[in-house]
DNA sequence: GTTCCTGCAAAATTTTTGCATCAGT
DNA sequence: ACTGATGCAAAAATTTTGCAGGAAC
């Protein structure tokens, strides 16, 4: 498969692992998942409430937020905070496809990137300090081109 | 003492920055450097708060708030999400004592780490997109040695 | 003396919780 | 039917802002 799928599939295994979780499917948290995993990068609570809202759906924000918690606790999304103070949350993928950002303090852009020397690194130093790692986050800030041209 | 006089040393660059920016030398924002120099790692506002109301000092809670935003934006102090909802502060070192963190998700131990050739694999990340970097944060979440002997 | 800083309190945001109702098993 | 999930609204927690008084220059 392409790299387009991807995010269908994870869209499924996220839904098996609620189940197995011994959760049931309702419908805010099933709507909480399907967004996510449409999605490219990270979303506000807000911004996944918006979203479900504007395809119809009818959710709760208060729903969001225990449905990304629920998600976040079996590792199935991943918390991200880029530093502006609201939580953000994406699809943890099991491996291989699992990125990092870029955040332009200016513009605010925020691009994804993934690097396997830098994953390696991060492996490497979690070894050495004695943690079993089960989620890590980077996040680099600066200028990006496009503001550095205008600027 | 060794490595005990090096925030010395931070506490003495920021309030000569603070003063560079044309920033008057106010009780408040003098306490939170102050503070801020004296620690290890990390401390959220209400640490800070906490911590100079504990030695006497007599701040508000929103002067803090202030003093922290405006040492960011000089780059003196870099802001630090460990990915607990609040926003944490420590001082920004020129270089070399440039650190970042391990949380244990367990018992909520934060640890700090360094390690160069991570630095290297973030730089090289940065030119090879473009982004001229201004800061970065690295979180490692996961279960550590104690937490893994004790469960 | 002027201008900026500070502390307090109130406001704005973001996130969590209570509860009656609804849906999945 | 039973149990958990949901939406709304209220509450809690965190962060920001307005303002009068005080301190630095």
């Amino acid at each position: 498969m392409a790299t387009g799928t991807a995010h269908a599939g994870w869209t499924g295994l996220a839904l098996d692992g609620l189940r197995e979780a011994g959760l049931r499917k309702g419908g805010a948290r099933h709507a909480v998942v399907e967004h996510l995993g449409k999605q490219r990068c990270c979303l506000s609570a807000q911004e996944i409430f918006d979203g479900i809202r504007a395809d119809g759906g009818k959710v709760g924000i208060a729903s969001v937020y225990r449905a990304v918690d629920q998600l976040a606790d079996l590792r199935l999304v991943q918390r991200v905070d880029i530093g502006d103070g609201v939580a953000r949350y994406e699809p943890a993928h099991a491996d291989g496809d699992h990125h990092h950002h870029l955040v332009c303090d200016d513009c605010g852009k925020v691009e994804a990137f993934s690097d396997p020397a830098l994953e390696r690194a991060l492996e490497r130093v979690a070894g050495t300090r004695g943690l079993k790692m089960q989620a890590h986050e980077v996040v680099l800030h600066g200028a990006c081109g496009d503001c550095r041209t205008s600027a």
